[in-house]
DNA sequence: TTTTGTTGATTGATCCGTCAATAAAAAATA
DNA sequence: TATTTTTTATTGACGGATCAATCAACAAAA
């Protein structure tokens, strides 16, 4: 019994089945079948929405990537000073919406497909560039822009870093010490300077 | 003309043929075809003398790491004070032997792997707890243990880090500059003291 | 004649994407 | 309002392609 406006429910479904598929099995090699299957609907019913099994994936990531940019731009929001913006993005990434074992798997699998999609590797560079721009936003009211660039640059390997290892399940057990480690960087680097 | 004593000279020329077909790909998603053709043999005797993938793709990991463990010792080998030890470290996970697309390329999509395979997991955990071991090894002649550990653990992240943004081309243009990053870290880090 | 090296051909399984068919809602027409 | 037509939702079944793994067979060395 078909009901009329199922597309976009549907679609939803099916990312989120796509986020789940992923997550539990640590990689992209998951069957549309197996995805349709955890939406409740048939394979048939996602290659109508999608077309390819790749636009599927695609819609994914940036519906990943959409959602942390909502996240971090709610954080930035809500920080007085240029201190504070610097903890909000970094507090952001570790929080309990994205470093999540499922999220986690899912970003990794979708770095090592970029190397074989351009379109998704375009996308991967989006978030770098953003992650960049948004530290930059809190360390230009503090260090020289120089220095604040090569001390972005160093938390946002870090913050990758700490995914990776989280995806190992190896040291990094909560966000909290993630966090601690982040933060002591910073204070180390940013201690004394506090205002122009 | 078969001739005695290739079983070794197949097993190398196999192996290095997955690492150059992954490192193109810049996945697993290699077929024993590939690889076999790359190597100059049929596929039937890849799986004659590595059974399957997954014991081929494993025998490829396992060498990886064999290869940065070696390179590792030599180094630590001319390194004399402790903090010589920990820069050693440092510069080997970015020389011209490691910090390459195709081996990058290679661990990025071993870590995906790890996630199915508890044999690769185990593998990776190896590289993780040697890496910080090796780290250690310098810092605790400079550090107390407990402020040892947490720059231990930081400097394996950033490393880590770096690492993945290499793979997707983005920011960390060469070797150099990821070194400078990371003994930027350490020198605030280990600033002043020097001896215990 | 036994061991070692090697491959072409084949099998069996998996999986993406398509298509024809069905059914209900909405729109158009009478 | 009653009807026909179009649009939207949905799926089972299938074609076709890819690939891992096996096997029988052959050749050269021991």
């Amino acid at each position: 019994m078909p009901k009329i406006g199922m597309e976009p429910l549907r679609r939803k479904a099916l990312i989120d089945a796509t986020i789940a598929a992923i997550g539990e099995r640590g990689s992209l090699d998951v069957t549309m079948s197996e995805i349709a299957g955890r939406a409740g609907v048939s394979s048939a019913l996602a290659h109508h929405y999608f077309g390819a099994k790749d636009e599927l994936l695609f819609a994914t990531m940036r519906h990943i990537l959409a959602e942390l940019n909502a996240d971090t731009r709610r954080a930035l929001r809500l920080a007085a000073t240029a201190r504070q913006r610097v903890s909000a993005v970094v507090a952001v990434s570790f929080s309990d919406d994205q470093f999540q074992a499922e999220t986690i798997a899912a970003w990794l699998a979708f770095y090592v497909e970029a190397q074989q999609s351009s379109a998704l590797r375009r996308l991967l560079r989006v978030y770098a560039r953003r992650l960049h721009s948004n530290l930059m936003s809190g360390l230009t009211g503090i260090l020289p822009r120089v220095e604040a660039d090569r001390v972005a640059e160093a938390t946002a390997a870090l913050i990758d870093g700490l995914y990776i290892r989280r995806a190992l399940k190896d040291g990094v057990p909560n966000a909290q010490s993630a966090i601690a480690l982040v933060e002591d960087y910073l204070e180390t680097k940013l201690n004394g300077r506090s205002l122009p």
